[in-house]
DNA sequence: ACTCATGTAACTGTGTATGTTACATGATGG
DNA sequence: CCATCATGTAACATACACAGTTACATGAGT
C-alpha cells in the first residue's frame, strides 16, 4: 500500500520556514520537499484554516507561521492536514449480522483502536519546537556543515533552500 | 485511503472452518466472506504455504485447517498473509540529505515504530481458539439464534453457511 | 470419462494520494 | 494603472495497491 506523506512533507515545510525571517513561497517550499508547489498549497491550505501558518499574496508573499511552535503539537499538524487513517488494516464491513464477524471485528478493532490512541499521544507529545531543536541539534552534530542539510546560516533569506 | 482487509477476511473465513467437520470449499468462504472465491484461494495460499491450512482437490475437497488453534496468533495469521503495512503514514524519503528531512523522520518513525510494535505484541497475545471462544460466547449471549450469525448447528455441514 | 475443486495467470475495477496544467484573484511596485 | 508576483482552486493526469473477475490448466474422486 502506498503511504499518505503529507504529515512528513508538511513538518518538513514548517522546519524550513522556521528557519526564515519572511514570508516563503510554495515554489521555494516546494523545492525543498521534491515536489509541487501545488500540492504545498494544497496542504497548507488545512494548516491556514488552523490559523497555524498565514499567507500573502503578491511580491514578498508567501507563507509564515502563525502559532507558537511551543505549544503546536504534531497532533495539531496531524489534525491541520486532515486527520488521515493511521491504520492501514481495516475490517471487511462494519455492523456486520454475522457473528463470526462480529468477534473477529472485536479482536482487531481493540488492537487498533489501542495502537491509534498510542499514536496520536504520541504525537500529542511533541511540538514543532522540540522537531526544530532536535534539528538544530543535528546541525551541530554535522559541524554546522551547509552541505549536508538544506538551510544555510547567510544573512540573506532570499536565498536559502 | 482504502484499507487492508485480507487479515479480517482470513480470519472469518477460519473461524468458519473452525465449526466445520470436513473440508470447506472456496465457493462456500466466498459466499460467507461475501466476494470472490479466487480471492479466497489467494489469501488462503498464504496460509498454506505457512502449513496453517491444506487444501485439497476433487470432489469432497476444500479447506481444512491445519494448525493447533491454541498455538496460532493472530501474528501468525497476519504474517501468512504476507505481513502488509500496519501503519498507514510514512515520510516523504527514507535517507534525506537534508538534515531537516532527518528530524522529522526520526520523531514519526519513533512513533511509527512504537505503534506497530505494540499492534504486532497485541495480535501475538490472541490466538485462533480465543477468538473461536468469543464467537461461541457470543452466540450464547444472542440464545443460539441462527438468524444472528452465519453458522448453523444442523448435523449437516453441507449447508452451513 | 465426467465432475468437482484447487492453482494461477491475466485482466479489470476502484479509491486515494500525488503530480500537473490552467486560469482566476488579489497585492505590490514602478 | 498596469505589469508582475504569489496565492486559490478547479480540473485533469498519473501511480499504485487491494479487490474482483474471467479463463483455463491440473489433479482428485466417483
Amino acid at each position: 500500500m502506498s503511504l499518505d506523506t503529507r504529515l512528513s512533507g508538511i513538518l518538513h515545510v514548517l522546519l524550513h520556514m522556521a528557519e526564515h525571517r519572511g514570508p516563503v513561497t510554495s515554489e521555494v517550499l516546494a523545492r525543498a520537499m521534491h515536489t509541487n508547489p501545488v500540492v504545498v498549497r494544497r496542504v497548507m491550505a488545512g494548516l491556514r484554516e488552523k490559523r497555524l501558518v498565514a499567507s500573502t499574496k503578491g511580491h514578498g508573499g508567501g507563507w509564515t507561521i502563525a502559532c507558537d511552535m511551543e505549544r503546536t503539537t504534531l497532533r495539531h499538524i496531524y489534525e491541520a492536514v486532515g486527520s488521515p487513517a493511521l491504520i492501514a488494516l481495516g475490517n471487511r464491513s462494519e455492523r456486520p449480522t454475522c457473528l463470526v464477524e462480529q468477534a473477529v471485528n472485536a479482536a482487531l478493532d481493540e488492537t487498533f483502536r489501542e495502537a491509534e490512541a498510542l499514536m496520536l499521544e504520541r504525537l500529542g507529545g511533541g511540538s514543532l519546537a522540540t522537531l526544530s531543536a532536535d534539528f538544530h541539534a543535528r546541525m551541530v552534530e554535522h559541524g554546522h556543515s551547509i552541505d549536508h542539510h538544506h538551510h544555510n546560516h547567510s544573512h540573506d533569506p532570499e536565498h536559502s533552500t
